[in-house]
DNA sequence: TATGATATATCATTTTGTGATATATCTGCT
DNA sequence: AGCAGATATATCACAAAATGATATATCATA
């Protein structure tokens, strides 16, 4: 799949708990909880899609005084790039259900 | 990534496009073409994927009598999955929104 | 003082996605 | 008739992404 700077749906998820400043592991538990179960993300994932986001310029180190609890926080650019692929996502949920609703006629 | 049976990006899109029977080739035109031009699926995505799908039965050859031209449509099993799909996709766009608002203040 | 929760980190493997390429048909143009 | 470009499917080899397993260390509390 190939887009202007589309998120895969981890760092979609992550990015989007990053809104407020957060740490890892609060992001994982966040998700879980939010989602009640469905999606998980665990520790390997967590910190491998952190350093890559960290690597792009869409979180960064916003304390990092106690290294046992590292918080980030998305950036301008981040934010901006969260905007666009909401709205992306939107758009195709939107024809999903426009589907899904005409194949039950 | 964790969930009960949570679809890759690549397969929601195509499933979102299977409400109807279409080919692939079809399918890629039209999420192009919806998105305009913001999320491609190239040929080696598309084949591969559709190839999974249908070992997961959901999605099924629907007309394979041209075998230029073979349409595919969601089984049963396939729009269950994918409206559960699209209801954590909602959800997690709903926090992501709420938590972007928040931001701006 | 042991147990479970909190917290971060990395390696090796698996899973997923894709660029390049091949093949063949069909349509419209000259 | 001949050719170009669109239509359509397919696969291989590689790249990118995600994850299970594992390691480490601290903190709270029973």
């Amino acid at each position: 799949m190939k887009t202007t700077e589309q998120l895969t749906d981890s760092m979609f998820y992550i990015m989007a708990a990053l809104t407020k400043p957060r740490h890892g592991y609060a992001i994982m538990n966040l998700i879980e909880e939010r989602t009640k179960g469905a999606i998980t993300i665990g520790p390997a994932s967590m910190y491998t899609i952190i350093k890559k986001l960290l690597k792009q310029d869409w979180i960064y180190l916003y304390d990092g005084s106690d290294p046992r609890r590292k918080t980030y926080l998305l950036t301008q650019k981040g934010k901006e790039v969260l905007e666009a692929d909401v709205k992306l996502r939107k758009l195709m949920i939107d024809l999903a259900e426009m589907g899904l609703k005409e194949a039950e006629e």
